[in-house]
RNA sequence: GCCGGAGUGGCGGAAUGGCAGACGCAGUGGACUCAAAAUCCACCGGUAGCGAUAUCGUACGGGUUCAAGUCCCGUCUCCGGCACCA
């Protein structure tokens, strides 16, 4: 047999599925469906890389073993092409950001097929093409006429190097996502989604899905929920009430100063009795310089001011109690006010001690005068709570305590804020919106959609923060739909985060002219039945996509409220140093030297098989060999290949064994056992020295998820037929049992002596056969037989003292 | 600080409470070769021993059990997420 080539037999099949649209999915919507969903990629100039082959190759197996399983599989590919790093790129080479974007389209799809992936090319779909857009700019205009679209001036993460504004989730630690640089603060008004609308059902919704349970914890971190109560505080200067969130209302009677965020209205509002005014503005003043990364990373010393001129009155105790100005109090969560308890919170305690404010103890159990006590016990110094030592119980009857005062109120608060929802840059999808004086914002009509982006010399954001539409006068002028007088275009772009938050729609029905997509296929197709991708954006794209298809469920226009049924996560591929893949590093494996040295089926082989898949694992350069040896051995098989349409005695049970081992671990995502089983299998039948045309079938069924090239070329040559028409192998419980069983005769639980017996032997004659060997005997001379553990099929153990 | 996850040979990693180290890499010895590569065969956790074998061994300290990498308690380290969220 020649040596196996790669090159020309993963050419000519992949020449094949493409001419016979092998892995289209069918609009038979009798059959049954799967739909397997991949993270599609952001094209960079960069091409792909090793980490994106793990991603899609998990359910690539998947996928196909579903074929073979007699589903109508709809696995498709697409391009998040929108966003940032294009751009820069199309500015520093002078050229539109649409050749870019093709080009770095057509560098992934060339690296995509040449892996064989078993994607759906007739669905492809490109988030910048007007075709998909259009329905994107039309989502949000649904969600702006249900009132889920807003604008505000605030304090908004910005981005100094991008030039521009980020979310929250897009500004994580004070960085932008983007380039790294440091966010600032600056004042802008901005265009908002109000997805905590949907706070609640987001939280709800995880509990009917099956995500990774890291997933959810993740989203439900993200999320943020928790309860407590607003609770009224008197101002005794005025009748103000001053209100606050706590989810301690157990605590009142410790409360001995309260801390409201240095931008509280209530500080405007008084102005004129607060004597130092001037010390507060100051403070504020000096809080607004600070990044958001300095205000909650560097948590130092504690800050603020007292508040000359009001005081505040615990509704509980009537006690008369400071009020201070703080930046440990944030304006975006609950009342931007708090009831500070130092005894038993380690902020309010660190503020206390600074100020030399009185610590009060109403939970027994911590040493105050050395730290704060957040634990549980029992209620002191507070009256009628005292004695109680269930914190529940505490709550509830403070809460009904404050009920009956008229003073309080349950509630609930969420940490996710809302979605920011504009960028000013070039390469996004227009906001369909036109702002008229007389009108107000005035949303593009329907038909007029797809807003294209108008065509421009310079991509380059003005200096102050602006999208560079805004330099387009024949762009931002126009008239007004509802007045038809003049008005002015909105000139910034939706962030990148929008084309993806449905584009597992469009892939049901990519082509349609009329509609996102038709109900017929959706109603098919949906939900997804299994999405993989990152870690990365399971509190970005994800939340955001999930919102979004909650509020087209609420339209009536997706059949489910949740999109995606199940998702799962792979772990990344380090470089071989053990470290983040990075250009800077010099750690990067080369995608393209990988196909061309090894080929495609031993990259997708060991991708899978260098650990566990949703864990990290370093790249090896010398790894990768032992799968190429593997496919090396496979084709050799051939060498050693015999007549017989049934598997012969001397391997059935291995390959029965092995079927089960592989069909199991591909559902369970235990792939690199899976392959090691088949390995396993090699070695066996190299052992044996011949294989039949049965076996080799059986074996090329099996490993074609894998590795697909090399399997439908040998099975093309035994068998004469094409290897993708066949249905996926069964085993037989029956035959993974061996005919005798090897069982462990252990001593005080030490590996004494191995056993041959039939399974399911019974205990007393497995237990003589044991105390009958020689080894045994030797060992248990002269003790006392205390107790026989007999497990059936697998061990005995015998105690002897 | 809080919430997750992990810690097993030289390396990547396997092990429903039941033979620790499957499978692969690297390494060592041998075969083939003028030679090398490739390939094939054997060995491959530590200590003692020529050897059969004995003994120790899954981050560390305790515990439960006939039996613990696996379960429980405590400690350390690393990774991921959140982070002055009241």
């Amino acid at each position: 047999m020649d040596r196996y080539d790669y090159k020309s037999v993963e050419a000519k099949w992949q020449k094949y599925w493409d001419e016979n649209h092998t892995f289209e999915a069918s609009d038979d919507y009798s059959k049954k469906k799967f739909y397997g969903l991949v993270e599609f990629p952001y094209p960079s100039g960069h091409g792909m890389h090793v980490g994106h082959i793990k991603a899609y190759s998990g359910l690539e197996v998947i996928s196909r073993k579903r074929r073979m399983e007699g589903y109508n599989v709809l696995f498709p590919i697409g391009f998040d092409a929108y966003g940032l790093p294009t751009e820069n790129t199309a500015i520093k080479e002078k050229i539109h950001p649409r050749i870019v974007t093709d080009r770095n389209i057509e560098k992934f799809t060339g690296q995509l097929r040449k892996v064989g992936f078993s994607f759906d090319w007739s669905r492809v779909i490109d988030t910048t093409e007007e075709g998909y857009y259009k329905w994107t700019q039309w989502i949000f205009l649904k969600m702006f006429e249900k009132g889920l679209v807003f604008r505000d001036k605030t304090s908004v993460n910005y981005c100094p190097s991008c030039k521009v504004v980020l979310s929250n989730e897009d500004s994580q630690g004070g960085k932008c996502d983007v380039c790294h640089s440091d966010i600032v603060q600056k004042t802008k008004e901005v265009w908002y989604l109000r997805i905590t609308e949907y706070a609640d059902r987001l939280l709800q919704g995880l509990e009917k899905v099956d995500y990774l349970p890291n997933v959810k914890l993740q989203q439900q971190n993200w999320i943020g929920k928790s309860t407590g109560a607003f609770v009224d505080f008197s101002i005794k200067e005025n009748d103000e009430k001053l209100r606050i969130y706590t989810t301690r209302p157990d605590t009142l009677y410790g409360v001995t100063f309260m801390v409201i965020a240095p931008e509280h209205p209530i500080i405007q509002k008084y102005r004129d009795s607060i004597s130092n005014i001037q010390a507060l503005d100051d403070y504020k003043a000096e809080c607004a310089k600070k990044s958001e990364f300095e205000r909650t990373q560097l948590v130092k010393d504690k800050t603020g001011v007292k508040i000359e001129g009001l005081t505040g009155i615990n509704p509980i105790t009537k006690k008369e109690i400071p009020i201070y100005i703080s930046d440990y109090v944030m304006m975006g969560y609950g009342t931007g006010a708090i009831m500070a308890v130092p005894a038993h919170d380690g902020r309010d305690y660190d503020f206390a001690k600074k100020f030399g404010i009185d610590i009060i103890e109403v939970i027994k159990g911590g040493d105050i005068s050395k730290e704060a006590y957040t634990g549980d016990g029992e209620m002191v110094n507070s009256d009628v709570l005292n004695g109680i030592s269930n914190k529940k119980e505490a709550i509830e009857k403070a809460l009904s305590i404050l009920e009956e005062l008229g003073c309080g109120e349950r509630g609930v608060q969420y940490k996710m804020k809302d979605w920011a929802f504009n960028r000013q840059r070039y390469w996004g999808e227009p906001i369909p919106i036109v702002h008229c004086e007389k009108c107000g914002m005035v949303a593009v009509p329907y038909e007029e959609l797809p807003l294209r982006l108008p065509e421009l010399e310079n991509f380059e954001p003005g200096t102050d923060g602006e999208s560079p539409l805004a330099k387009i006068d024949s762009f931002v002028n126009c008239k007004c739909p509802k007045c038809k007088g003049d008005a002015k275009r909105e000139t910034d772009t939706m962030p990148q985060w929008a084309g993806s938050s449905w584009y597992f729609l469009r892939y049901c029905d990519p082509k349609n002219k009329s509609e996102f997509a038709s109900q017929k296929a959706l109603e098919y197709w949906m939900p997804v039945d299994w999405y993989n991708g990152g870690m990365e954006h399971v509190t970005r794209h994800m939340i955001y996509s999930r919102f979004w298809h909650k509020f087209l469920y609420d339209l009536g226009l997706v059949p489910t409220d949740e999109p995606y049924a199940k998702r799962t996560a792979q772990g990344l591929i380090l470089g071989p140093d053990g470290e983040k893949m990075s250009k800077t590093r010099g750690n990067v494996i080369d995608l393209n030297d990988v196909v061309e040295d090894f080929g495609a089926d031993v990259l997708r082989l060991y991708v899978l098989f260098m650990g566990d898949y949703e864990k990290a694992a370093p790249w090896s350069v010398n790894g990768i060999k032992g799968c190429k040896r593997f496919i090396d051995r496979v084709w050799g098989l051939q060498d050693i290949l015999t007549d017989g349409d049934e598997y012969s005695d001397k391997l059935r049970s291995n390959f029965h064994k092995t079927i089960k081992k592989v069909t199991d671990d591909i559902e369970a995502m235990k792939f690199n056992t899976a392959i090691a089983a088949m390995m396993t299998l090699l070695n066996d039948i190299y052992a044996v020295g011949s294989i039949n045309k049965a076996e080799l079938s059986s074996l090329c069924i099996m490993l074609n998820p894998f590795a697909p090239h090399i399997t439908e070329e040998i099975y093309n040559i035994i068998t004469g037929k094409i290897l993708n028409e066949q249905e996926w192998i069964e085993y037989d419980e029956k035959f993974c049992v061996d005919e005798t069983i090897e069982i462990v005769v252990q001593v005080n639980g030490k590996l004494k002596a191995k056993l041959n017996v039939a399974p399911d032997s019974d205990k007393d004659s497995v237990i003589a056969m044991a105390l009958a060997d020689e080894k045994v005997k030797e060992t248990v001379d002269g003790k006392n037989i205390i107790k026989q553990i007999y497990v059936p099929n697998k061990l005995v153990n015998i105690v002897a003292k």
